[in-house]
RNA sequence: GGAUGGAUUCCCGAGUGGCCAAAGGGGGCAGACUGUAAAUCUGUUGGCUUCGCCUUCGAAGGUUCGAAUCCUUCUCCAUCCA
């Protein structure tokens, strides 16, 4: 057993400017049965392909992966000299969005040239856009600036059904209110980054023209040219096969399919972006305007932002990174980038920021604590793009004087009435809870038990403690858990 | 429609009458070490008014001094057959 084939693979010299390089193992069993899975490498170690790492895999390493890596050093010193005068598609490479495309040489003349018209889906499963849909949003922004035109779909009618892909549970059923609900709240977000001024860019929703369809007439039309054969085959499925899904779920192909079909008619739109986990959802529709109008569209897809232990970014345990402040506010924003580990800033630098890759090239070469002035860089541009220059500056302030000095203006508050306070004093463990620091009076409990903390930099070691309503002055307390949570509390 | 297996805490997964707020792992949280990183190590991880009490093993009933565990019905899921 060896490797046949390396499907999506990069070759050096489009990956040299990657950070981050995902390759697909295609091994041959036998003559019906192929094992894929994925691997990626960043410049000095390999990562992925499963905690049981096989022979194919080992010898895959030592034949393609390490002289990929020696071309790769090669080519970067290179890089520097040449890539002040970029196309956009180069940009797009360079910065390690692309995953795949149908027709490189096409696309790449088409969104050079800007004659694209391109969309992007976005499913409104919540009421606000994160960090996945932000990368979307940023490519568009490219995009347009480069004259091509972007249409944003928000998916009204496919959110009705919800996509499998990626999911190993079943989406749960969303009601049309909620649906109708979030699309408002994305259409707002959207405005804030797209121009959509005199037809530079459309918004639409799919529930337009996906409600209306007659099933028997779109089993005729549209169904007819789907083999179900395939469609088993595509990634997506096939991790859904051992857990089950429903009928439903499996037309979302279909539908996402139509709606590309249905936007080429209706606008024109000849290129579809998405994320890489929308692949073969993507093909479904360059196929179906194949079959059924003869002519040819395109698909790209953009990598995931995926942290270097293969998960995406832009979750945290209470849920994922929101663009809506309210949701996470500024602060809680920039922390998230300011966090991040060593091995992925070059990389978020490259894929979420407009920064030129001339300086992100030269951070590189930092090392170790220095590392740490380009996620101040990092956390402070992309908190610039979503809130704002004026609140990301108040988000980094905040943070230098809290971590250096303890002390800071620009810091999440939480404002306590005097029903709070007993007798004017209120239990620690109480004002853990109600600054939002603890989930319960135990998790507070066992904060204080080990240690962790500190009211106004004193360490509180007894569950029993009290602050007194008068010791509040003007300027509030300074609570704090762990070594990253501060609220402020002050008086109503 | 039939047969079989299954549903346990944030997730995976043990537990088949009392020693069970439930092994083990993952994840989370806190501490040590650091650079607000990673790795490592230690502690912790249902709630509460915490030497005690209350709620939780898909749902509802039942048996029992006592049920995650046994019985009945129901719901959902998977696999195979049709």
């Amino acid at each position: 057993m060896h490797p046949l084939s390396c499907r999506d693979m990069m070759y050096p010299d489009e990956a040299f400017c990657v950070s981050r390089v995902q390759i697909k193992v295609v091994t041959r069993v036998n003559s019906s049965f192929c094992e894929s899975r994925r691997i990626f490498f960043c410049k000095n170690k390999v990562e992925g392909g499963g905690a049981k790492q096989s022979t194919i895999y080992q010898r895959f390493v030592l034949q393609i992966v390490i002289p990929l890596q020696m071309a790769w050093k090669f080519k970067a010193k290179e890089a520097c000299s040449m890539s002040a005068n970029m196309t956009v598609y180069d940009e797009l490479v360079a910065r390690g969005l692309i995953a795949q495309v149908t027709d490189e040489k096409e696309i790449k003349e088409l969104i050079n040239e800007g004659k694209a018209v391109f969309y992007i889906g976005f499913d409104p499963t919540a009421d606000s856009l994160h960090v996945g849909h932000f990368m979307a949003l940023c490519l568009m922004k490219r995009l347009q600036m480069a004259g091509n035109k972007p249409i944003a779909l928000i998916g009204g009618g496919t959110a009705m059904i919800g996509d499998p892909s990626g999911r190993t549970d079943m989406r749960k059923m969303m009601t049309k209110e909620t649906i109708a609900h979030n699309i408002e709240c994305f259409k707002k977000q959207m405005s804030r980054f797209i121009d959509f001024s005199q037809g530079k860019a459309m918004l639409v929703n799919n529930a337009d023209w996906l409600l209306d369809l007659n099933y028997v007439e779109l089993l005729r039309e549209v169904g007819a040219h789907f083999s179900v054969n395939r469609m088993l085959a595509a990634e997506c499925y096939k991790q859904r096969m051992e857990k089950g899904l429903s009928f439903m779920e499996f037309n979302y192909m279909i539908m996402q399919s139509y709606d590309f079909f249905a936007l080429f008619q209706k606008y024109g739109c000849n290129m579809q972006f998405g994320g890489d986990d929308q692949w073969s959802n993507m093909l479904g529709g360059t196929e179906l305007i194949r079959r059924k109008l003869g002519k040819d569209a395109y698909a790209m897809t953009i990598n995931l932002l995926l942290n270097s232990e293969g998960k995406k970014m832009g979750k945290t345990q209470s849920g994922a990174v929101w663009l809506d402040p309210d949701k996470t506010s500024p602060f809680d924003f920039y922390q998230y980038w300011r966090n991040v580990s060593d091995g992925d800033v070059l990389k978020c630098l490259r894929m979420l920021t407009f920064l030129p890759l001339e300086q992100i090239d030269e951070m590189e070469r930092w090392e170790g604590s220095q590392l740490n002035r380009a996620k101040e860089i990092l956390a402070f541009e992309l908190t610039k793009l979503v809130h704002g220059e004026e609140e990301a500056g108040k988000a980094q302030e905040g943070a230098r004087a809290l971590f250096s000095s303890g002390n800071a203006a620009q810091m999440p508050e939480v404002a306590l009435s005097r029903e709070d306070f007993e007798d004017g004093k209120i239990g620690v463990l109480r004002l853990l809870v109600k600054a939002g620091l603890a989930a319960s009076n135990g998790e507070a409990r066992r904060n204080v038990e080990q240690g962790g903390v500190s009211l106004d930099g004193e360490k509180v070691t007894d569950t029993k403690a009290v602050l007194e309503m008068d010791a509040i002055g003007e300027d509030g307390v300074i609570l704090k858990r762990g070594k990253k949570k501060f609220m402020k509390v002050i008086l109503k």
